[in-house]
DNA sequence: CGCGAACGTTGCGCAAGATCAAACTTCTGA
DNA sequence: TCAGAAGTTTGATCTTGCGCAACGTTCGCG
């Protein structure tokens, strides 16, 4: 066991103690469940939600947490579920995703590595709105949902921060709604993908890469069209050398062109 | 000058005094600006984020309100002006509309009669983030922002409702974004007419009246369509008996079929 | 190694709805 | 009272992107 760097969002790390991985159904794991108890106080300083307090409020906050991971792909929770806990993601990106009646699914906003989610209490709800599926593994900390007030009443910025966090999304759920009145299905899919890569990308060789395992299906669910239309426009781009897509990989070589697409 | 019973939204009033109409612009207004230090308590105490509130603490919030009308089709807010106040209001139709670089315009949200809007600080937002246009003559009560932070302190239940009432838009927002990827423009005008006859429909003879002046453009900018095809539809379900429209003003007669026509 | 499942590609035809164009109705203000 | 503005209707045509179907590819696992 040793004290490893936490990769958390773009470039930013958390420093923790890394559990050697474990086998989990044949397939290795980054992560085992944590000690929070073993977690330092400067892994949560760096975040807006906990920037302006000093280490023993972190220590308080950190020692009422737990941690649990998921597997890419589970559900941390469910859309109409009791809302019980509310989480910080430490690793991964989450997807949120509605599903109507008859069963076709909508996502409805991505969330990357440091950010809180579940925040239902937020909004006194007592149920969640939407379902979170682990878009790629996660490490998350959670608290009982009874925590939100006092952590709202007792920690300074944390109110502040958090409803700044949920500005930026309904912001940006705002402007899904306009795309989706004015623009055409090539323009969404190619914000979409910038949008993911502006949130979640990894600079490579060939250009910026879409951290996460993410389907033609997945990309349809969020523009409101469907795979076949994502996967023609996907080889197109590819054939342009906007793009380079792999089997559940998608990798941006011209983002300059692809703003272009978008844009008009 | 006498005390009348004011409407706010729908068959709720608010009791206060009423000013005899003036002349504006050639035509009679239904409101002169009020003089808040008349307004009786009663007025705020029955609206959600008032209610948990005495009768001098609602004193104390109206006497530091300043009342404006608006004529119809006015601009209280500009999307991105400085967030200077936060309003109630008190009667009429608000329209939440967004622009787009290209001029387009789409309709976020319609804001009826007894809640707050403009409510930017509740986001620790410096500019609004949306224009906010009178769908029709507007009585307001205003506030400058910086008595968003004393109201949500002092005031019990103020933040508590308010965030309620933002978790319901946002929720709105979210089925927006579900329409808007699955279904059918016909399904997705039949459910916007639904949407505003719930919210401030008035019964009559014929059936439910949408309470304020609504064009097809309106209708088409929530639909993300074209006038041209709500007026198709508007007339086929003219002609089937389930509403009945004039200029600026659309009737529903039979609110089970159209949501039938919503619902598939 | 080989099978099956999950993921991706591609061609074809069709229909929903946008766009273009023009006439018509209702309302407003001088 | 009358002209023009604002709102509505309707037809003709064209484009987008969806549905369907079949096939190709990659991956995981026994």
């Amino acid at each position: 066991m040793r004290k490893i760097k936490l990769l958390i969002g773009r470039g930013k790390f958390l420093e923790c103690w890394q559990f050697k991985p474990v086998a989990f159904k044949h397939k290795a794991s980054r992560y085992r469940d944590i000690n929070v108890h073993r977690l330092d106080e400067s892994l949560l300083s760096p975040l807006p939600p906990f920037s302006m307090l000093d280490r023993p409020q972190i220590r308080s906050i950190l020692d009422r947490a737990t941690s649990r991971r998921f597997d890419a792909g589970a559900a941390v929770f469910d859309e109409g579920a009791p809302a019980r806990s509310f989480y910080l993601l430490l690793d991964g990106t989450i997807r949120v995703v509605k599903t109507t009646p008859d069963g076709e699914q909508v996502t409805a906003l991505h969330i990357p590595a440091g950010q809180l989610f579940g925040i239902a209490p937020a909004f006194r709800r007592d149920a969640y709105p939407a379902t979170a599926i682990a878009a790629s593994e996660l490490l998350t900390l959670c608290w009982p949902v009874s925590l939100w007030e006092p952590f709202v009443a007792d920690y300074p910025g944390f109110g502040t921060e958090t409803y700044k966090t949920i500005g930026d999304r309904v912001a940006e759920m705002n402007n899904r709604i306009i795309e989706m009145s004015t623009q055409h299905v090539e323009q969404r899919v190619a914000r979409a993908l910038l949008r993911l890569v502006n949130q979640s990308g990894k600079q490579t060789a060939e250009g910026i890469e879409i951290s996460f395992p993410i389907t033609r299906q997945d990309v349809s669910e969020m523009t409101g069209t469907t795979l076949h239309t994502v996967s023609r426009l996907l080889s197109a781009w590819e054939k342009d050398g906007l793009v380079s897509s792999k089997r559940k990989k998608i990798v941006v070589c011209d983002p300059h062109r692809l703003v272009a697409l978008g844009g008009a």
